[in-house]
RNA sequence: GCGCCCAUAGCUUAAUUGGAUAGAGCAUUUGACUACGAAUCAAAAGGUUGAAGGUUCAACUCCUUCUGGGCGCGCCA
């Protein structure tokens, strides 16, 4: 947390200046990390924000405040200096910096780590796809962001349960074992294989059939509703302990749908009933409506189909509820961007169930198109078979490279999938970039293993010695670790962390050609290897958050 | 028709949520392996950030309109 300590103190400072100048607003005041190409550490804003109120000139108040903060901070602020049109660039005493790289030193895999930061307990629900098929590379994106996110969370001292919820009641189900049964009854006479138009195809249909026809003698004897989701169930499991994935709970949908209290009445059955008592649901046209236009809804919705049957809808808000009665207190759902729709209604059924709506955070990510060498597959489908399997990419890819691709943009836009491309550049792979720094700075501390007369002790470092503007960049940049780990959290964006790496990796490299780590140099050496310690660090916790190998040798 | 998201270099994209000269990688061109791993580095070239207005000292970022793309709008899940 050395930004925010950084920020903390330089805000005391800066804020003393804008009550003199008698400005109440905060809200425009920044303190940040200036762009790549300013050469300085922090920059403040707060000069123009005075000259403007005052009407005076920008570069002169800039200037007036920077000597004043320089000659009343000299033990933390080494220089300031003015930049049009109007911004205070602050550059902060070396030490500061060096003990940072002591804290990561020292506190090692547990450096950025926090503890009991927070009495919120959070459920975080991702990829919750229908067992009626294989994992498709777009629940691949949605099950990488959101382990990668509740790795960070947790890192930071959240409290956090992963969760599966798992739709296996309805329709759906219902014909997904009709499609089973179907293939079953003409693979034992031996038909040419037809599936009519509503049914599932595909061959993992096929593959559960025959494991039936093995498994059965008798067609009576199987419960194909039961016998099939067990099987998909396996596989989306199975896959995702490929990526990598795992989850805390698996939810399932029978548990409120179905299973029925001594009253004989059903989770489900018992919310429709409150939300008729509370006037949240009415009856038209013999079907039950919730009243979500009420709450902020484009329309009310139906629970209760006119038949009796309740909607896939009527379950989840049951879920939604069942998930505030564990005691969560901030629900986070990761949804892909089809479900954008159901914002406004499972945030309508939070409110009827008198539950704060800001403590259910909904993030969206966008498809995943798959491109193959010029032509492009887009519809993933469950239902018509068309879709290309997470593990078919997983085969090719491998996971680390799957999943970095999967981390590297941000969920808000469409990501094109190159599945050519990424097994082209297996080699020369963003991945490979950062592993290849860890195997490279393994490789030096390997090599000084024998070497006599090397400083091990941190407190006898002279880090002074490391003046190149390669060494200055690098231990800056590793130094920002932290601040990029809150980043993602507060934007609930795992990617920020990944590009972070590249850049550290790119920084690295480029002190590794510029800086010889071993010399005869004893106390420059001894130095190096210190900073080159601190990366091997900085490059493993975080891949370790994107769930992504830190092999010592390639 | 209504709603959500997106549009940045030839391609894939970033920009710490309103800051300074819009950063990378791939592809292209040039150079560097008798020093710690060349899966690397150095350099060149490539941009009116889809268009037009607006707000602001400051806009890729916010507002309005338009164009193009994805997705969603059922007593489906």
């Amino acid at each position: 947390m050395m930004k925010q300590n950084i920020v903390n103190k330089l805000n005391k400072i800066i804020k003393k200046y804008l009550e003199s100048y008698g400005l109440v607003d905060e809200s425009k005041l920044s303190i940040k990390i200036p762009p790549k190409n300013i050469d300085a550490d922090f920059a403040t804003n707060i000069a123009m924000l005075i000259a403007k109120k005052n009407g005076e000139d920008y570069i002169i108040v800039a200037k007036k405040i920077s000597n004043d903060i320089i000659k009343k901070n000299p033990n933390f602020i080494e220089k300031a200096e003015v930049l049009p049109p109007g911004f205070i660039n602050l550059h902060i005493k070396k030490e500061i910096f060096y003990k940072e790289i002591f804290k990561i030193l020292k506190e090692k895999n547990k450096y950025g780590k926090l503890y009991k930061k927070h009495n919120e307990k959070i459920i975080f629900e991702f990829v919750s796809a229908n067992p009626t098929g294989p994992l498709h590379i777009g629940h691949g994106r949605g099950a990488v962001i959101g382990d990668s996110l509740s790795r960070i969370l947790s890192y930071l001292g959240h409290n956090v349960t992963k969760e599966y919820y798992l739709n296996n009641v309805g329709n759906q189900i219902l014909n997904l074992a009709e499609s089973t049964k179907n293939c079953y009854k003409q693979l034992v006479i031996n038909d040419k294989l037809n599936f009519s138009k509503n049914e599932y195809k595909g061959n993992y249909i096929v593959d559960i059939a025959k494991r039936l026809i093995e498994k059965y003698k008798n067609i009576t004897e199987i419960d194909f509703q039961k016998e099939t989701v067990k099987e998909i169930l396996k596989m989306i499991k199975n896959d995702l302990k490929s990526l990598d994935v795992k989850f805390d709970n698996w939810f399932f949908e029978t548990k409120l749908a179905i299973n029925k209290d001594i009253n004989g009445k059903t989770e489900v059955d018992k919310i429709c009933e409150y939300l008729i008592s509370k006037n949240y649901a009415y009856i038209k046209n013999g079907a039950l409506w919730l009243a979500s236009s009420k709450f902020g809804d484009d329309k009310d919705r139906v629970i209760r189909r006119s038949n009796g049957r309740y909607t896939y809808f009527a379950s989840d808000i049951a879920y939604h509820k069942n998930k505030f009665e564990r005691k969560f207190t901030k629900l986070i759902n990761l949804w892909g961007a089809d479900h954008h729709g159901y914002i406004k209604r499972i945030k309508a059924c939070i409110q009827m169930l008198g539950f704060n709506q800001e403590a259910l955070k909904i993030i969206i990510y966008q498809f995943v198109s798959v491109v193959r060498d010029g032509g492009v597959s887009v519809a993933m489908s469950t239902r018509t078979g068309e879709f290309i399997t997470l593990k078919s990419i997983l085969d090719e890819v491998g996971k680390d490279t799957c999943r970095f691709l999967f981390l590297l943009n941000t969920a808000n836009s469409q990501l094109e999938f190159n599945v050519d491309l990424a097994k082209k550049q297996s080699i020369k792979n963003p991945v490979f970039y950062i592993q290849y720094v860890n195997a490279r700075c393994n490789s030096i501390i390997k090599k000084c293993k024998n070497k006599k007369n090397i400083t091990t002790n941190i407190k006898n470092i002279n880090f002074n010695l490391l003046n190149t503007n390669e060494e200055k960049k690098l231990i800056k940049h590793l130094t920002e670790f932290c601040n990029i780990l809150s980043l993602s959290e507060k934007t609930m964006s795992p990617h920020y962390l990944a590009t972070y790496l590249v850049e550290l990796a790119d920084k690295y490299h480029t002190f590794y050609e510029k800086c010889q780590v071993l010399s005869d140099n004893l106390d420059l050496t001894s130095a190096r290897l210190k900073l080159v310690e601190s990366v091997i660090i900085i490059i493993q916790n975080g891949l370790k958050l994107l769930g992504i190998s830190c092999p010592n040798k390639m």
